[in-house]
DNA sequence: CGGCTCGTTGACAATAATCAAGCGAGGTGG
DNA sequence: CCACCTCGCTTGATTATTGTCAACGAGCCG
């Protein structure tokens, strides 16, 4: 697949900048109701499109951004940067993700984000932000909420790798990723492209290269999954929840009045 | 220590609820200033003083609490359960935090909240923080801010667990609850109370209880760092911070227009 | 044709888990 | 008061998991 296109992403029947909102938004909708007023909010908000190639920072450690990036298209992660060079990525976000909204309140960036496959992303800045935080008390609680589900994640992943077998761990992190994107319709047929190298699946893992090549072999072992050439299909979706031990529970993916 | 005499609280001069409330916002003004309405704000939102026995839950994993909890006094941890009874503990806090703000947004906690040593916690109703969220915008995202640090330790911990040595790792942990408890004046000459088992420390770790013994044996080898009886005592914080590459940053504890 | 990256394998060393046992402090009941 | 218990910490022996080093082949690109 081409860098030049990026993937993972919705039709572009609308502008990409009214699609990526539109993902934010039945994010949010999966969550809570989203008020007419609060959606021109958010499409307000957005400055414009910015193309990031593979393996860029989106968003640097150490750096102060003046505003936040939702993820347009393709595939971004949260990483920790050692001194000595070890990475460990502490999350994944998929096209809707708000993928710095921390910047915002953070304002030096404790981690960076960087481009798993080549992204487009949208800017919004945090004067609007402010702004919002202001006058759609409601708006805000969803934009924390989904700083809060970050947060979740990265509890879920401190379980996976503290607490769990490393073939469990991956699986979750498939079940994870599966999830976000059967939101979006991006996983018909419970396949979808995934297009990472065993290096940052690696880094996910909080394992070695070489070890992480093994288990991925011990679970497509296990035939519940298939992971090739960047396209991942589950053949066994219970099985491999099992296997995981996987409790969407987490992601908060039910509406209620918050 | 008995055990109905709570630990690491604050001299009582005044009532308890309004020291936990000064812990809060003592915490909240090293990162921005807090306005006299938004003192008031938080000594108004809390309900009353609770004691926790040591090891009881604060909120237990899939309830759905109605109020957020504040530290009073003692340590509570953070830990998400797997089904056959593993533990993983994902962060530690001290009197002062507001431990589950999260279940404002979350409804469903994905995660429990045990309390380390003895406790007291104070209660604020959900009704109270949707107020303050529509009254106060900044000191909601003050609140917010506190969730998304709660995130960047969840982040700290991952890099911990998966690229740090264990001896590393562990000098991290003293690192973080030390200067936390510094801020608070509880942890005078480098000195502080931090009573947990070898058990709940294996569980922050994500090590079995046998290998923690040894790493902790490991790290006393260093002359760094005393660690008996409860009570931690840093002999060479320099070099207890180079081991465990500690860097405060992600503590974003800077006051900045927030 | 090189020269790259990525996935893969083998051999070996380091790290960590498990199982089993003992020790010492503190509490309890006779 | 002491015997006895429990809990937390510690140790040894063994096994399992994971990291490191080295090498190789496939595919891609200039």
């Amino acid at each position: 697949m081409p860098q030049s296109e990026p993937i993972a992403s919705k039709p572009a029947r609308v502008s990409p900048l009214a699609a990526a909102a539109a993902s934010l938004i039945l994010k949010l909708q999966r969550r809570d109701d989203i008020s007419p007023e609060e959606e021109a909010a958010i499409h307000g908000m957005l400055g414009g499109i910015i193309s990031v190639d593979q393996g860029q920072d989106i968003v640097a450690q150490g750096s102060r951004p003046t505003s936040s990036t939702l993820l347009v298209d393709g595939f971004a992660a949260r990483y920790v940067l050692l001194k000595d060079g070890r990475r460990q990525i502490t999350a994944v976000h998929v096209p809707g993700d708000f993928v710095d909204l921390h910047s915002f309140l953070l304002k030096t960036m404790d981690h960076g984000i960087v481009a798993l496959s080549a992204c487009r992303v949208a800017p919004a800045p945090h004067a609007t932000l402010a702004e919002i935080s202001r006058e759609h008390p409601h708006l805000t609680r969803m934009f924390w909420l989904n700083t809060l589900i970050d947060g979740a994640i990265h509890r879920e992943w401190l379980a996976g790798m503290g607490r769990r077998r490393s073939v469990s761990h991956m699986a979750h992190l498939i079940c994870e990723i599966y999830t976000m994107l059967e939101i979006l319709n991006l996983a018909p047929d419970f396949t979808f492209f995934f297009p990472i190298t065993q290096r940052d699946l690696a880094d996910m893992l909080g394992l070695s290269e070489v070890h992480t090549n093994r288990v991925l072999q011990e679970l497509r072992d296990t035939n519940m999954v298939q992971w090739h050439g960047g396209i991942i299909r589950i053949f066994d979706w219970p099985g491999l929840q099992t296997l995981a031990e996987f409790d969407p529970t987490y992601l908060q993916m039910f509406r209620e009045p918050r």
